[in-house]
DNA sequence: CGCTAGTGTCACACGGTTGTCACAAAACCT
DNA sequence: AGGTTTTGTGACAACCGTGTGACACTAGCG
């Protein structure tokens, strides 16, 4: 399936001239003028990377990018940004707000591919959507689904995103807090005990399935998924 | 122990408010008028967190972020801003000036403690995370676990910072005092012979697999973790 | 408009952990 | 040996962290 680049440029000129050379490259380009449609783009449609114009109406590209770097949901979408001057100020500032890679303006077609191709690449194993199996548990992110034995769990939104971070961070201990920043995102403001409520309802779901135990409890320290 | 806050806010009303929320949150609050007051604070108490209005009576507060960047002694201290309105081109230049995190009033004071909690968070020295092995045990503080010859062995918090320390500084003699200092930390006030006891309960667990002798006792001087 | 599922928060109960003590045991000294 | 100092040990009360049920609120939907 064709990997979708979100374009985020406010001139119409250059947002065409990308646009053009994306969908040469074979790939799926979606756009956005400013970052409100940026996010309404992220929301709808999960590109897999992001052209990012650093100077943008009203916020800034940098301050897109650490909100973008906030969010669990989309911290793991790889970022280019993109800048007219080289200046190193700027090059550093971009990186460090969470940019994955950097191209100044003008820049020549073949080099915008080549970044946006070895950036895809870094981020090939698109672990987010990838099956994931652990302690008798089968999980399919794309599908919305847990199962165990040929049975299926229902879960909630939230407790779904919660095993599956747990499924794929197992025989580690977290923390409350962690545990809000990864699957609530860092943006919510909730109880650091609306983890363990959460736990709980996990744990309730699993109990029926012979499942139990895989969620301990560390006593002071947070909570491990272990698969034994 | 706690982590220190300064607050620099020259509206006695807000000020209060803030000190109020950070001495809940469980945080020790330092106050400051304005920028001196500011320099005096950081200096005498060095804080791990400074929550900065930008509008201050002489200096503004961006000027103030400018200059505790510039210096080498001040430049990691993190710095949320504050700022009465929520236009974008204060938040990029407060963000450029140096600020880890930028809050409008009014606020919540849910949200505060959240920004609080996550600057502190990013900017907490990561502790050690890489598994110990000696005297025939297996420590993986990530995991918060033991095992000696594949056997898990449960600890409480207490015992298993104690036999981190020790894991970690084998051969050598430490003091109650010392002890108490490290695994408890300097802030605690406990009588000294309550090491002992959790010496104690540290040997009992470890008896049942055979990894007695391990703690030794030094008459006179306080406790030796030995492999042999 | 009512209904439902999902969520965040709270109050309360419960059990584990912890620090302290009193006393037993051991080591040291003269 | 007797006396003194230091450490081991069992018990216990207070406290803290976690489990749990209930409830209010929201968004989505029929």
């Amino acid at each position: 399936m064709k990997a979708k680049v979100l374009i985020v440029e406010d001139e119409p000129a250059i947002q065409e001239l990308l646009a053009f050379n994306v969908m040469q490259a074979g790939f799926h380009a979606l756009r956005a003028d400013d970052a409100d449609g940026a996010w309404q783009q992220i929301r709808a449609a999960k590109p897999d990377l992001i052209l990012l114009d650093w100077m943008l109406p009203n916020t800034s590209g940098i301050v897109l990018a650490k909100q973008l770097r906030a969010d669990a949901a989309t911290k793991d979408i790889p970022i280019i940004m993109l800048t007219a001057r080289g200046e190193e100020r700027d090059k550093i500032q971009g990186l460090e707000s969470g940019a994955d890679d950097y191209i100044t303006k003008p820049f020549s077609p073949r080099e915008l591919m080549a970044r946006i191709r070895a950036v895809l690449r870094r981020h090939a194993p698109q672990l987010q959507d990838e099956a994931v199996s652990a302690g008798g548990l089968e999980l399919l992110p794309a599908a919305h689904r847990v199962s165990a034995g040929g049975k299926n769990i229902e879960l909630g939104p939230t407790e779904f995103r919660l095993l599956h971070f747990f499924m794929t961070h197992a025989e580690r201990v977290y923390s409350r807090v962690q545990l809000l920043d990864q699957v609530w995102g860092t943006q919510v403001f909730v109880e650091e005990r609306t983890v363990d409520v959460h736990i709980r309802r996990l744990r309730a779901a699993l109990e029926p399935l012979d499942k139990d135990g895989l969620i301990q409890t560390v006593r002071g320290s947070g909570y491990r998924f272990s698969a034994n």
